[in-house]
DNA sequence: TCTATAAATGTTATGTTATAACATATCAAT
DNA sequence: ATTGATATGTTATAACATAACATTTATAGA
């Protein structure tokens, strides 16, 4: 775990997504116009989950978009390219904590601090679940709802 | 994984959970009233998942409810004591195919006959997943979405 | 059996999330 | 420049979910 719970350098953080991302961009032919690349600098000021409303509404005050399509445009296009991931039990986004790794990942919810961090190791988790049963798995949500280290330490976490 | 992508005898899976969730209520004082015990009823009709909305028009039908609080109220009650899951890739719900152990399901999610199975092992692998980052887990959804055995076997399977 | 109180249901209204469908504009390759 | 693909702009509505409050029903204790 990339652990976004703990105290970090945020601003090298979100560079280095940033970064990654246009990089990868670049090289796979995709196009980061600024509806998403501002998508994804949204997603990228925390590392919590938010609404497509909630982005919408950010989007919305920088003049870049102000209708529903097109915030889940670009927060579609972020999630396809595996830039972003939707947080199901949240109907939520969430930057992607490394977005140069082809990962399924496990996303960890804190109730308390509402950070969302990610590991990248459940893929094969999931194979091994399904296989005895002949289950041919496309796609794999692991979602886990509970309490950070750093909220059950102190008071909270922010 | 009981296999319900598998044929087999319905009206017996049927009547067994319904069996089993009314001795639970039974023992745990629970009231499976009308509305609740007919939502059962409606979920158990097919290993399908059902939207809420799905489940408020069967229950209209049946002049039991006709407003969507009634329909959330009984879904509710039924995932809050384990007897059906919500299938949060689908907003949608499914009954619970063992409703006597206390479990946290995986849940299968076949994307051609739709139809949704569940195994019951997930809980200690989500454990092991977040222990090493001390995340104390409350609740974990393991949802896979792909085909099943049967389908890829043959044409279809419903 | 009455009654209080908790649980469940009935009802209105609205909030929240998401997409279909079609028009227009921009990009990138020839 | 033309064309075809991609992206954005726009309208309208679909789909999912709950807050808030009124009424009814069940149940346990006096």
């Amino acid at each position: 775990m990339q652990n976004v719970f703990a105290p970090h350098d945020h601003a090298n953080c979100t560079q280095s997504a940033l970064t990654t991302v246009e990089r990868a961009c670049a090289e796979r032919g995709l196009r980061l116009t600024p509806i998403r690349k501002r998508t994804l600098e949204i997603l990228l000021e925390g590392h919590h989950a938010l609404g497509a409303y909630d982005v919408l509404q950010k989007l919305s005050d920088d003049g870049l978009a102000d209708k529903p399509p097109m915030a889940y445009r670009a927060l579609n296009f972020l999630v396809e390219h595996g830039f972003a991931h939707r947080v199901e039990r949240l109907n939520a986004y969430v930057a992607c904590a490394h977005p140069d790794a082809d990962h399924t990942p496990a996303l960890w919810i804190c109730s308390d601090c509402h950070k969302v961090a990610e590991t990248a190791q459940a893929a094969e988790l999931g194979q091994r679940l399904g296989q005895d049963d002949g289950f041919s798995i496309n796609t794999l949500t692991i979602e886990a709802e509970g309490s950070c280290q750093q909220c059950r330490g102190e008071g909270s976490n922010e």
